[in-house]
DNA sequence: ATTATAAACGCAAATATTTGAAAATGCAAG
DNA sequence: CTTGCATTTTCAAATATTTGCGTTTATAAT
């Protein structure tokens, strides 16, 4: 089957410097290639993708889906929740766990990027001392 | 701080047997209550609340977001991407990879809710070889 | 009780996303 | 090349979600 041209235009896009990237964005940047395309469309074609696994489809905070094309390592992130910051961290731990589940559950994964949210140090005891001043529920 | 009417139900209706709600369907049995709430009302008492930490937000595949009332035994789930069905795991392999995080990347952990999407059993052999006879890339 | 301040809410407008149905396209078989 | 079928795209309309801003409500201080 061939890939449509919609298809292959998004994932140069999110092929470039490791791309995560919103459903908008992506639009917004078809858009420079080829003006007249539709937002479903897009939609459509994301959809299509992240269903063939040609994309993997994650929520990092940003209120929106980011899509990233999958292929080269596989990684997890980290995503600080009071700043923001976005960390990476090594397949193999998550990995671990992953295989393991499988055989408990007889289940095949398919989720390939793990998003998880928290603290990071920095953002960590200063928040507190800052809370504990301000709010008293 | 009093919590608000909207947040009281809202955690009200996410009590009722382990509900994994939307936002949409937490609006309409919302309106039965309060005949007259404003979508918008809705979604900020949902933002605020997540961030807060009373509520877990999760994508289950469902197309939309998935609210739920935290507390009560931490669990995750397995999710078929084929047929939908949801399997419950228990938090422990979970957790053991949670606070290994925690511990390597001075990260404090707040994600407790974790979605995984796969194939079940029931959908695994069986989909490989239809797909094998119906296309062919 | 009165006032000041912040949080929650409603409303209307802007955006974003989804959906159904028809038109266009691509591909394979005849 | 032409027909048939499946996939992709468009368009318009329906839904869903977000946002700015003015109003109300709750809370705390005077």
């Amino acid at each position: 089957m061939k890939t449509s041209s919609v298809e292959l235009i998004i994932l140069d896009l999110l092929s470039q410097e490791q791309a995560h990237l919103t459903a908008q964005e992506i639009y917004q940047q078809l858009r420079s290639r080829l003006p007249a395309v539709n937002p479903s469309t897009v939609y459509r074609a994301l959809e299509r993708m992240a269903h063939a696994g040609k994309i993997s489809v994650s929520d990092m905070g940003r209120g929106a889906m980011v899509y990233e094309a999958v292929g080269g390592e596989r990684h997890h992130h980290l995503v600080c929740q009071e700043c923001g910051a976005v960390m990476t961290i090594e397949d193999q731990p998550v990995n671990e766990l992953f295989r393991y589940l499988e055989k408990q559950y007889h289940f095949e994964m398919i989720t390939n990027h793990l998003i998880l949210f928290g603290r990071c140090q920095n953002c960590q005891s200063p928040v507190q001392v800052l809370k504990a001043e301000t709010s008293k529920e």
